[in-house]
RNA sequence: GGGCUAGUAGCUCAGAUGGUUAGAGCGUCCGGCUGAUAACCGGGAGGUCGGUGGUUCGAAUCCACCCUGGCCCA
C-alpha cells in the first residue's frame, strides 16, 4: 500500500524496532475504538526476505554461477588442508550421450559423502573422471561418418573418436554440474589424457613384468558386425530360433539297412518325427559304452569323436548334440577335457574360409545354415529339422548375434603365480580387507573372483591405448623391460597416438635388436590390439594417486560395478600393490520406473534427470536421492516425486519459520545460557541433540534415507509441539523479554544446526538459509563446519517427563475433538479458548505439578486444572474470562483489563504494548 | 538356465534373536485456523505384511514351492 510508505519508519535504536515496524501502515489514533486493528499491528510477527515459494528451477543456477565464480570449492579444501583426507574415487562415466538417472543418482550420492566428510572435518576432495575410450565411440564415430560416405584410417579415425569423447565430457560436466555436484570440474581426470594414457600402458608394462600377461589361443566371443571379439560386459542374451541339433546316444534302431542311434527316451517320438514305420530296435547301451567311439564327419573326410558333456539334455532333439569346439564357450571347454583342436573355418567378418569347400566358402555364418542342411540332407544325413527358441548372445551395440571363434589375444593370466599362492587367491583375500556396503557385495564379488576366467585383454579396435608388443620376422614376440619402458615414456611424451603413427625403430630404444635373432626393429611389426577399456578403467587408481595415497577411502557405484570397475581395479591393484585399492566399496542399486519396470527407450518410462532439475529444481532430486534405500532399486515417477516436493516444501517452510522468527535476534548477545531455559526449551534442545546423534551415524553409514526420515519427523514433531506452542509467546510476549529470548535461543540452535545437517543433501536451500540467518557466520554453509556436539544439552529425566507431558497432550488433543465433535459450528469452541480440567494418576499428576508454569502452553488452552484421579482423563470446556485483544487468548478476568488505556487487552499484553510505547516503538 | 537380491497401507520408509489389536511421515478424507496462509494445527479412514502350502501353542518374521521385478552371468 502507498501509505506504508509515507508513514515512515521511526528512527529506531534496535534492530527489533527496524525489523518489526518497517511494513507498518498509516499512523492511527492510539488507544481508540478501532484499538483491535491497531493492536495487531504491535504483535511481533515473523519475517523473512525467504520466500516461502522456492523456485528452485530459477534460483539455483545463478546460485551455482556464484559458487563456481568464488570457487567455493577450492575454498573448502583449502580451508582443510591440514585435515585427515578422505579420498572417493570417481568411477568414470562413459563420455556417451546425456547422462541419465543412473548418472544423476550415482552423482549426488558421491556428493553427499564428500559434502558429509568435509562438514565433519575431513579434507576430502572430489576430481571427477571420464572413461574415454573404446568401442561404443568408435562405432558411433565410424557411422557418423558412414552416413557421409566416409571411410577413416585408424589414426583419423582416433582423433574424431577424441573430438566426440571431449564433446560429450563438456555436455555431461555442465549436467553433473547442475545437479549441485562440487568437485574439481576444471581439472577431471580423462582416461584419454596422454599422461593417463601412459599411466595405463605403465600399469600394462609393470604387470606384462611382472609375468601376468601373455599371449594364447582362445575362444572368444566375436561379433562379425563389428569384427571385433567382446567382453563379456559387451554382450548381451537375446532370444531366438536358431538351433539345429545332431545326434547320437542311447538306443540304435534299424530302419531299413540303416542303423540309428539316438537317446532312448526320445526314441519313440523321434520315430513319430521321422515317420518311420517298422523300425526296430537293435540294442540300447548306456551312453558310456561310446566312450573312445570314433565317427565319420557325414559332410567331411574327418573323423568326429564321441565325448561327454553335461549340456546335452533330453529336453528337445535326439540327445546327441553337435559339438564344435571352435565355436562355442561349452564346446571349446568340452573339446579341450578331449584333447581337440579348436578348429575354427571362419574369418573375422564371420564367414565361412575355403577350408570348408566352395559350397560353403565366403558365406556368413548365420545365413549358410540353409545350405549347410542342405549339404547333409544330399548326404542322406538329414531326417528332420527343427527350430528351438533358445537364448543367444548377441552384441550390445549393433544387436547381431556373435559366434565363436578361436584367436589369438593377449591375456592377463588370472592364476599367475605370486609369492607362493596364486594372483585369484590373493585377490579374494583381498575383498575380505574390504568393507563392502551392503555387506552382501562381497558374497557378490568373491565368486566372480573364484571364477572368472583369464581376462582378455585385446581389442581389435583403432579406438584405446595400443598394446606395446612387437613382432619379429624370426617370431619372436617383443614385449620386455626395456621395450615396454621406451613405449610408455614415447606415449607420456605424445600420447598413444604415437603408438600408431611411429615406426618400431621410433618407438624403441636406439639400441634395441631382437633379443632372439639380433634383428633391427625397423623390420619389426607392431601388434595392432589395442586394450580393452576395462584395463582404462582399472588403471585409475594408479594414474589418479601416488603409491602412499593408496588405497583410496572408498568406491561408490552401481551393483552391477562389481562385475565391473570393481573388479577390473581389484586385478590390477593386487597384480601391483598386492592389496585391493579401496577400503571400503559402497553400492546402490538401479533406478527404474513408477511401477517397477527398468526404464528403457522401447518402454517409454524413461524419467531424465534434467525434466526433475527443469521442473522442481537439483534440491527436489537430491532430496530424492537421500530420501529412497539405495541398497535396493529404486522407483521414480510422478508421484514420488510429488511427495518428495512435499517433503521438501515442509523442510523449508520449518526453516522459513525459523528465520522469521530470528529477525530481531542476534545470537552474539542474545542467546540465554541452558539453565535458564524453560523446560519445553530444554527438552527441544534434549531432542535436538539426540537427532544430531542418529543422524550423524546415518550419514557414516550411508543410510541417507535415516537422515532425512529423522529430520522430516523432528520438524513435524517441533512444529506441532514447539512452535506452534511458542507462537503466543513469540508474536505476544515481551520481544526482548527472557521468556521469547529463550525461545528464540532455541530457535536459532534449530536453525543453525538443522540446516547445516541438512547442507550435504539440499545444498543450494542450505546455502540460501544461510544467507538469511543471522549473526557472524560463514559466507556459506558450505565452508561451515557440522555442527559440535553440546552434552549440556541432554537430560534424559527432563525428557522422561516431557515425553509424559506430550502422552497427556494427545488425550487433551482428543478431548478437544470429542467435545466439538457433535456440535454445530456456531457451537464449537476453539481449543485455544478451552479450559481443561486433567485427571491424572499420581504419576502424571506429579509430572503435571512439576512443570504447572509451563502446561497451559504446552496444551495451548486458555487454562489447566489438574485434579487426582486414577488414571488420566480430560475434560473440556469453554474458558470463562474474557479474550484479549491483541493475543487473542482468553484470560481469566483478574488477568484482564487491568491496565489503564488497554481495557481490550490481558494484563500480560496491555504491559508489552507499554513497554513497546515506553520505548518509542509504537506505530504512529 | 545359474548366482545375488527385492516384493509391509496410494508414496517413501520402520518393524533384534518368531509372541499383546503390524508402526511412522507424507498423501487422501473430515474439522480448525486465517498473525508460518499455494502455509500451520487437530482427528479419522487405509494393510489377507506378493501368492500357496508347511513347521509351531503362535509367523510379516522359519522352511518349501510359485508369481512379479532388478542386477550379474550362461
Amino acid at each position: 500500500m502507498a501509505g506504508a510508505k509515507s508513514s515512515g519508519t521511526t528512527e529506531l535504536p534496535s534492530r527489533w524496532g527496524r525489523g518489526l515496524f518497517c511494513f507498518l501502515g498509516p499512523a492511527v489514533g492510539w488507544p481508540g475504538v478501532e484499538a483491535d486493528m491497531d493492536y495487531r499491528k504491535t504483535v511481533n510477527l515473523p519475517q523473512t526476505e525467504f520466500a516461502q515459494r522456492a523456485g528452485l528451477a530459477q534460483s539455483e543456477p545463478p546460485r551455482l554461477a556464484r559458487w563456481l565464480a568464488e570457487d567455493l570449492y577450492g575454498q573448502g579444501l583449502a580451508r582443510r588442508a591440514d585435515a585427515p583426507r578422505y579420498v572417493l574415487h570417481d568411477g568414470p562415466p562413459y563420455s556417451n550421450g546425456n547422462i541419465h538417472m543412473g548418472h544423476a543418482l550415482n552423482k549426488i550420492l558421491k556428493d553427499i559423502v564428500t559434502r558429509y566428510r568435509d562438514l565433519r572435518g575431513c579434507y576430502a576432495p572430489y576430481r571427477p573422471g571420464w572413461d574415454n575410450h573404446g568401442l561404443p565411440i568408435e562405432y558411433a564415430v565410424t557411422r557418423e561418418f558412414e552416413e557421409q560416405g566416409k571411410q577413416l584410417d585408424p589414426l583419423a579415425l582416433r582423433h574424431a573418436c577424441r573430438e566426440y569423447a571431449q564433446r560429450w565430457i563438456d555436455t555431461q560436466r555442465e549436467q553433473f554440474k547442475r545437479l549441485g555436484v562440487r568437485g574439481d570440474w576444471d581439472k577431471p581426470y580423462l582416461t584419454m589424457a596422454h599422461e593417463f594414457e601412459a599411466d595405463i600402458l605403465h600399469a600394462f608394462a609393470e604387470l606384462a613384468k611382472a609375468g601376468y600377461i601373455y599371449r594364447g589361443e582362445r575362444i572368444v566371443q566375436w561379433a562379425p558386425t563389428l569384427q571385433t571379439a567382446l567382453a563379456d560386459a559387451e554382450i548381451e542374451y537375446r532370444e531366438k530360433a536358431i538351433a539345429l541339433r545332431e545326434d547320437i546316444d542311447y538306443r540304435v534302431m534299424r530302419v531299413g539297412d540303416r542303423h540309428y542311434m539316438m537317446a532312448d527316451y526320445l526314441a519313440e517320438t523321434l520315430a513319430g518325427k521321422f515317420g518311420w514305420t517298422g523300425a526296430e530296435t537293435v540294442k540300447v547301451l548306456p551312453g558310456s559304452a561310446f566312450a573312445g567311439v570314433v565317427t565319420q564327419h557325414p559332410l567331411y573326410e574327418r573323423p568326429s569323436p564321441i565325448v561327454y558333456a553335461d549340456y546335452v539334455t533330453l529336453e528337445d532333439g535326439t540327445g546327441c548334440v553337435h559339438t564344435a569346439p571352435g565355436h562355442g564357450k561349452d564346446d571349446f571347454e568340452t573339446g579341450r577335457k578331449n584333447g581337440l583342436k579348436a578348429y575354427c573355418p571362419v574369418d573375422g567378418r564371420g564367414c565361412f574360409t575355403p577350408e570348408v569347400g566352395d559350397r560353403l566358402a565366403g558365406r556368413f555364418v548365420f545365413k549358410a545354415n540353409d545350405e549347410v542342411c542342405a549339404m547333409l540332407a544330399e548326404a542322406g544325413a538329414l531326417l528332420a529339422k527343427e527350430s528351438f527358441a533358445h537364448q543367444y548372445p548377441h552384441d550390445w551395440r549393433a544387436h547381431q548375434p556373435i559366434i565363436f571363434r578361436a584367436t589369438t589375444q593377449w591375456f592377463m593370466n588370472i592364476d599367475h603365480e605370486v609369492e607362493g599362492s596364486t594372483h585369484r587367491r590373493r585377490a579374494v583375500a583381498a575383498t575380505d580387507t574390504v568393507d563392502w556396503h551392503p555387506a552382501e557385495g562381497h558374497d557378490r564379488i568373491r565368486p566372480m573372483i573364484e571364477n572368472r576366467p583369464d581376462w582378455c585383454l585385446s581389442r581389435q579396435r583403432a579406438w584405446g591405448v595400443g598394446i606395446p608388443a612387437f613382432y619379429c620376422d624370426c617370431g619372436h614376440t617383443v614385449l620386455d623391460q626395456a621395450s615396454l619402458d621406451s613405449v610408455v615414456a614415447v606415449v607420456r611424451e605424445q600420447g598413444s597416438d604415437a603408438w600408431f603413427e611411429l615406426a618400431p625403430e621410433a618407438l624403441l630404444p636406439a639400441d634395441y635388436v631382437c633379443p632372439a635373432c639380433g634383428a633391427a626393429p625397423a623390420t619389426f611389426t607392431k601388434e595392432t590390439d589395442v586394450l580393452d577399456v576395462w584395463f582404462d578403467s582399472g588403471s585409475t587408481h594408479q594414474a589418479c594417486y601416488a603409491k602412499d595415497e593408496l588405497p583410496v577411502d572408498l568406491y561408490f557405484e552401481g551393483s552391477d560395478q562389481h562385475r565391473g570397475w570393481f573388479n577390473s581395479s581389484l586385478m590390477v591393484s593386487v597384480g601391483l600393490d598386492g592389496r585391493a585399492p579401496y577400503r571400503a566399496v559402497v553400492t546402490h542399486g538401479f533406478v527404474l520406473d513408477q511401477e517397477g519396470k527398468a526404464m528403457s527407450k522401447s518402454l517409454g518410462n524413461v524419467v531424465a534427470p534434467s525434466q526433475i532439475v527443469d521442473e522442481f529444481g537439483a534440491d527436489v532430486l537430491r532430496l530424492w536421492v537421500a530420501s529412497v534405500d539405495f541398497y535396493q532399486d529404486m522407483r521414480m515417477g510422478k508421484e514420488v516425486i510429488a511427495r518428495v516436493t512435499d517433503t521438501y516444501r515442509n523442510l523449508r517452510n520449518s526453516l522459513r519459520f525459523l528465520l522469521g522468527n530470528l529477525h530481531d535476534f542476534d545470537p552474539a548477545t542474545d542467546c540465554l545460557p541452558i539453565p535458564e531455559l524453560s523446560g519445553l526449551d530444554r527438552y527441544v534442545l534434549h531432542r535436538l541433540e539426540r537427532l544430531k546423534q542418529a543422524v550423524a551415524t546415518a550419514y557414516e553409514e550411508f543410510a541417507f534415507h535415516r537422515v532425512v526420515t529423522a529430520m522430516q519427523a523432528f520438524a513435524i514433531e517441533v512444529s506441532a509441539t514447539y512452535l506452534d506452542v511458542a507462537k503466543d509467546e513469540l508474536y505476544c510476549g515481551l520481544p526482548w523479554g527472557k521468556a521469547r529470548r529463550g525461545l528464540q535461543t532455541v530457535l536459532y540452535a534449530l536453525c543453525s544446526e538443522l540446516t547445516r545437517m541438512l547442507a550435504p543433501v539440499l545444498a543450494f536451500t542450505a546455502d540460501e538459509v544461510w544467507e538469511h540467518l543471522p549473526g557472524a557466520h560463514a559466507a556459506s554453509v558450505h565452508l561451515e563446519d557440522w555442527p559440535a556436539a553440546v552434552p549440556e544439552r541432554l537430560d534424559d529425566s527432563l525428557a522422561a517427563d516431557f515425553e509424559a507431558l506430550l502422552a497427556v497432550r494427545n488425550q487433551v488433543k482428543a478431548a478437544q475433538e470429542t467435545f466439538n465433535a457433535d456440535k454445530s459450528k456456531a457451537e464449537r469452541v476453539n481449543p485455544l479458548e478451552m479450559a481443561i480440567t486433567i485427571t491424572a494418576d499420581a504419576n502424571n499428576a506429579a509430572v503435571l505439578a512439576r512443570w504447572a508454569g509451563e502446561i497451559r502452553a504446552l496444551f495451548v488452552v486458555s487454562s489447566v486444572e489438574v485434579v487426582p484421579g486414577d488414571e488420566v482423563g480430560v475434560v473440556c470446556a469453554r474458558a470463562a474470562g474474557q479474550r484479549c485483544a491483541r493475543s487473542w487468548r482468553v484470560f481469566p478476568d483478574a488477568d484482564f483489563g487491568n491496565i489503564a488505556g488497554h481495557e481490550t487487552l490481558s494484563d500480560r499484553d496491555a504491559l508489552v504494548v507499554e513497554a513497546l510505547a515506553e520505548r518509542g516503538l509504537l506505530p504512529g
